[in-house]
DNA sequence: CTGAAAGCGCTTACAG
DNA sequence: CTGAAAGCGCTTACAG
């Protein structure tokens, strides 16, 4: 024998003795695997109680193979919209008796993604959830061995089988419409200076003004985290003929935006009108109150978690998997009075 | 036999099959546990390679009667200091080979705080995290069983033997203290309503003054989360003689309480200064900018999770646990633009 | 509906 | 330094 065993903790075989069955059939009452008898059935549940018996998902994930577990790859863990998808994943997660693995994917090269990919999978997770919000999800994707049950959260169409993404593109274009039906002929927008998906913010700008039959003006970027360059860009555009409508890709953009516009003494609402998207904490509090758009990104973590479990539960059971699919979490605007009528 | 075997991946039989050597070899190899002769290790290292052959976590775990991961009971999912923790604690889990399990606390009613510690518990971690941000923190601690190694983060001082805790209470005092040295005769406080701990914010704005012999006056409280109050409080302190400097303590507060006094028809921070707490990302954009203290919470996950990794160490080795001890964590102040010389 | 047996992939006391 | 054996706590094919 290999050490004492002296149990701390109650296991199967101390439910079965109480309950005079064998072990198999507290296994099964436990997995309603099979049927048990009535008084049995009885006498299983009134001993787990008594004993506060919890199984080992240890050894349950030895005998199955597989961990009752799911593990999020995320590229952006400092990120709100990581966190807040972090919290439903484990929601939805939870009431199936699931457990989350949290591994990050910041600020590695590729080599570490890789190592990082398979000390995540060391656990045999039931699944993987991998976040497109980052290039590290992409990398992520290819080093994961095929039959893992797997979804994409938050990329762009087409990334994998099975994906759930935010509304990022109607949003867009549904802010910039909102500008256009205030009587504004023409939208700029500001973005920071890195790639966007095809299902951007972006892009639903893009639509809007095609839509209405105005040519597509090219998109001011400003490099990525330099506000102050965002703030020269609003100047710029205070300077400006003709402004009197911006669309900011994020709220701080928007920020920035209006305090160039300032300075270049122009009045927000009145002069022109901003909006920003993602509706962060301040938008509210902001002189004048910001307009944004929201994104769900804990109904996107649940149903990322739902349709991941579909495909768990078909791998188990043996039968075919669920047909690809790529569902479309809807964001809200949250108008409040950083626009006005032209 | 259960069912057929079919490896799909390496096992460590196949590793030392190859290596021409036992598995128990294999496994001291791994572990470290024994002297393994020069040549043995090298056959084994290169089987190891060939195979891309990684141990499987499940089986260890059951072996060793605890998985070698940590499972985090956070209370308070959503904010900030939750995920930028628990990104450190993975950080540090990383480097050790452990897996971060998450379990949130939130919105939970006292009974399903003890269902997710059992939950959160049936993997049988090496140790645990709570996070003593929210009350849940307070009830998971009750329900963890004695001998599971534990760190409390985040908490007041003397909530647990192991403890890191963030230099909150330093910081109120350094703030208030800032706000003195600049002449003003008293400073102001605004809070939530809701219970602080010892090691509060408030506290140390309670400290300074004391400290420079001013008579501490009530703090003025908000109900949580209504900013039109707080925006209230602030126009009241506007009209209100004497009043020259203000520690809100959240910045969303000194927004708001901004806000109030401009109402009033006060300058900030010309005829009153207005500092925050907490850091938040717009701060810096804010018209003042806001004055404000950012804590670490990256370096306490990551300090929480090597004081918890000692414990689990010496009750591996079977040597006496590590001393208590409270590590405390330091914040800094950013000083911007939202106060002034009286 | 139910039990005895074997197996999942590791680790460790035992005996060289 | 190293191997054969037994055990960790479950699950499942097999045979009633």
């Amino acid at each position: 024998m290999a050490r004492t065993t002296g149990h701390s903790r109650p296991v199967i075989k101390d439910v079965a003795k109480l309950a005079d069955v064998s072990a198999p059939t507290v296994s099964r009452y436990l997995n309603g695997t099979a049927k048990i008898a009535e008084d049995k059935r009885k006498r299983i549940a009134a001993a787990i109680k008594e004993l506060g018996y919890e199984p080992s998902m240890a050894a349950r994930a030895l005998s199955n193979q597989e961990m009752d577990s799911v593990v999020v790859f995320a590229s952006k863990p400092d990120e709100f919209s990581t966190s807040a998808t972090n919290h439903g994943v484990e929601a939805a997660a939870r009431k199936r008796g699931f457990l989350l693995n949290i591994v990050s994917l910041d600020e590695s090269d590729i080599a570490s993604v890789e190592a990082r990919v398979r000390m995540g999978l060391a656990v045999r997770p039931a699944g993987v959830l991998v976040y497109e919000y980052g290039w590290a999800g992409v990398e992520a994707l290819k080093v994961i061995p095929q039959g893992i049950p797997t979804v994409v959260v938050g990329g762009g169409f087409g990334d994998g089988d099975y994906q759930v993404i935010n509304a990022e593109r109607e949003g867009g274009r549904w802010m910039t419409m909102h500008l256009l039906d205030l009587g504004h002929k023409m939208v700029f927008h500001v973005q920071w200076d890195q790639e966007t998906g095809d299902n951007s913010r972006t892009n639903g700008w893009r639509d809007a003004l095609k839509e209405q039959g105005i040519d597509v003006p090219e998109s001011i970027t400003v490099p990525v985290g330099r506000l102050d360059k965002a703030v020269a860009a609003g100047k710029k555009l205070g300077r400006r003929k003709g402004v009197t409508a911006i669309f900011a890709a994020t709220d701080e953009l928007a920020i920035a935006v209006i305090k160039g516009l300032r300075e270049a003494g122009r009045k927000v609402p009145q002069d022109i009108s901003v909006i920003g998207f993602d509706d962060m904490a301040f938008d509210a509090l902001w002189e004048p109150p910001l307009t944004s758009y929201t994104q769900n990104f804990h109904e996107m973590g649940q149903r990322a978690f739902r349709m991941l479990f579909e495909q768990i539960q078909a791998k188990r059971k043996g039968v075919d998997m669920p047909p690809a699919q790529v569902e479309i979490v809807q964001g809200r605007p949250c108008l409040r009075a950083s626009e006005a009528a032209c």
